[in-house]
DNA sequence: TCCCGCCGTGAAAACGTTTTCTGTTAGTCG
DNA sequence: CGACTAACAGAAAACGTTTTCACGGCGGGA
């Protein structure tokens, strides 16, 4: 009933418990014969080694950690099963931690994390009031942020925000859009103010006066208020052109908000959404965004993490370039070409 | 620079191990004034106790393992999230095993589990091939399986799928659709048996004639299959007043494919769906569809699950009431009341 | 023949906890 | 005043591995 040990293994094939574990390590001085009996031994015992036992040691657990707000985001989704994946490729196991962005939470988690002797720790959001203790363990926990740079002395990868949302604003531009409204995003977003960046450049290049709108205010509430904010922007008056949306998510509440107003897309206001997220796909929505290869960036962070945990690399830096895929929510503006 | 042990903490509080061991687990042996004290020299060394070294004593891991298809289907983010928060509400961890569906991967997920010293185990999917090991397993670790109920010797929790099924179908016939169609699903699912079964129930007493139109073959390409035979299906000829789809990511299929037909829905097809997954709330899609209270559903997978750890109870099994919610991909046939 | 070195293996220490068993001190009761 | 108890804390064993060190045997060179 008990599981079996690496003694009962040992008992087993005849030898003692280190020639078991060198065995099971395949190690060269261990000869075929030994290792034969050994594995034999581990078969007939259904012997699964603890890994308890092995971490303590000094070994390491294999585990990696994620900090992610929210997995039901199918964008923290996407990216989890792509680190998931690469993880368990390289024999690692991943465990996970929704912060909600709860603070206090993040700091549970982290503790949670360390008490259990994880290897290293992938990051995609976290709060400034978390990063001091975070950074205080830096030197001791292999870490890398995942679409977010919060600090210069961590590894990263992420998506060229502005490069992203430059393209973009250069297809509205092409359209014939000179109206754009860039729409939604916190105002402490460094996410946000990137984007907002590679829009205004590419706007002032074509010579066009850019707006946008930002969320100041509850972080929690950002969906609410961009769904109130589009409320109030279709309740008439005069409509911007094209709207630029900070987030496929916020694309998908201007959406609604379209809908009830009876405002029509692209018919009467064209938008773009970033991310890429599985929604934007779907039949009916078609929504054109900015995609950010959130299966590649989930594979590079992993594979850069191992590097850090393995000793073969120190801190890294990985930028990828976007790609814009269009679907069917601009139109070209009358009386362009 | 090394992480703080428990003798660093007894020396700088001046106690021993055991006394430091004792106070951090709040025993009424221990005066008021050492336990201040321990918690002082805690703060001051930043001590995280080992994990790894406490389940070694016999002692539990406070970690769960998850085994999933596909993170990335809504369905089971959205369960996940409900299981991540109430297991952190509890102190645990969960360990996030996406299997694709690969038999070798679940044996492998299994093994990783099993040597980590997992304290129990949620499972919403599993093939037939890894029953079999897991069930050698299953006198050792708590399990409990989510939204299916693979073996009768386990726990479970799951929606009563019949009663689902016929709730949606009296709807439709509530609506005046006659032709009705079951459409999707795996032929050797069982959860697709369950929804078949309260499908036909209600058509029966409603004295109507049923059709379904199952998946054979290779469990992998679905949302494939159901895309083509939906695209099948809107050819031409003589439509079905009104299609019940297996899952919500059938339904999409469907979706996308009358879009591509142009086929209208709800005006020329009725569709409902089941899952009630994020995606159907969107805007522009407005899916009919059956809810399974994924989160009430995954609460109350880790409340049973934790019993068991803890020994608290035994065998048990929860079936949870869906519900119908009513958007708008479905109409009524004209001509009736 | 003797010694050296190498190969394969075993014994034991170490990892950081928890827990059981003891021991000490002070207080209480007869 | 002596002995018993209660309250508190320490020493040491145990958990299952890995790893360091040591040892025996064997082949080969002198």
């Amino acid at each position: 009933m008990k599981r079996a040990t690496i003694k009962d293994v040992a008992a087993l094939a005849g030898v003692s418990a280190a020639t078991v574990s060198r065995a099971l390590d395949d190690r060269p001085e261990i000869t075929q014969e030994t290792k034969r009996k050994v594995r034999e031994a581990c078969r007939v015992l259904d012997y699964v080694p603890n890994i308890a036992a092995r971490s303590l040691t000094g070994q390491k657990t294999h585990i990696l950690g994620m900090l992610v707000p929210d997995i039901s985001n199918p964008y923290f989704a996407d990216m989890a099963t792509a680190i998931e994946r690469r993880a368990a490729q390289e024999g690692y196991r991943v465990l996970l931690s929704n912060s909600m962005r709860d603070p206090e939470q993040e700091l549970k988690s982290i503790d949670s994390f360390l008490a259990r002797q994880i290897d290293g720790i992938l990051i995609s959001a976290i709060s400034p009031q978390s990063q001091a203790r975070h950074r205080a363990l830096m030197g001791n926990l292999p870490c890398v942020y995942l679409g977010i740079n919060h600090s210069e002395e961590c590894s990263y990868v992420m998506a060229d925000n502005a490069a992203g949302s430059y393209e973009a604003a250069r297809y509205l531009l092409g359209l014939g859009h000179r109206d754009i409204l860039f729409f939604g995003g916190r105002d402490t977003s460094r996410t946000r103010e990137l984007r907002l960046k590679g829009f205004r450049q590419a706007l002032a290049e074509g010579g066009v006066e850019g707006r946008d709108l930002t969320a100041a205010g509850d972080i929690r509430q950002l969906r609410q208020w961009s769904y109130e904010q589009a409320l109030e922007l279709f309740r008439g008056g005069p409509l911007p052109s094209a709207i630029f949306a900070f987030s496929d998510i916020t694309a998908l509440k201007i959406m609604e908000a379209a809908e009830e107003r009876g405002v029509r897309i692209p018919e009467d206001v064209s938008l773009v959404g970033y991310d890429n997220i599985s929604f934007a796909a779907l039949p009916r929505i078609h929504l054109t965004t900015v995609s950010q290869h959130k299966f590649r960036l989930g594979e590079i962070a992993v594979e850069r993490l191992l590097e850090q945990i393995q000793g073969r690399r120190e801190r890294t830096v990985d930028l990828l370039r976007p790609e814009l895929v269009v679907r069917s929510t601009c139109r070209r503006v009358s009386g362009t070409p």
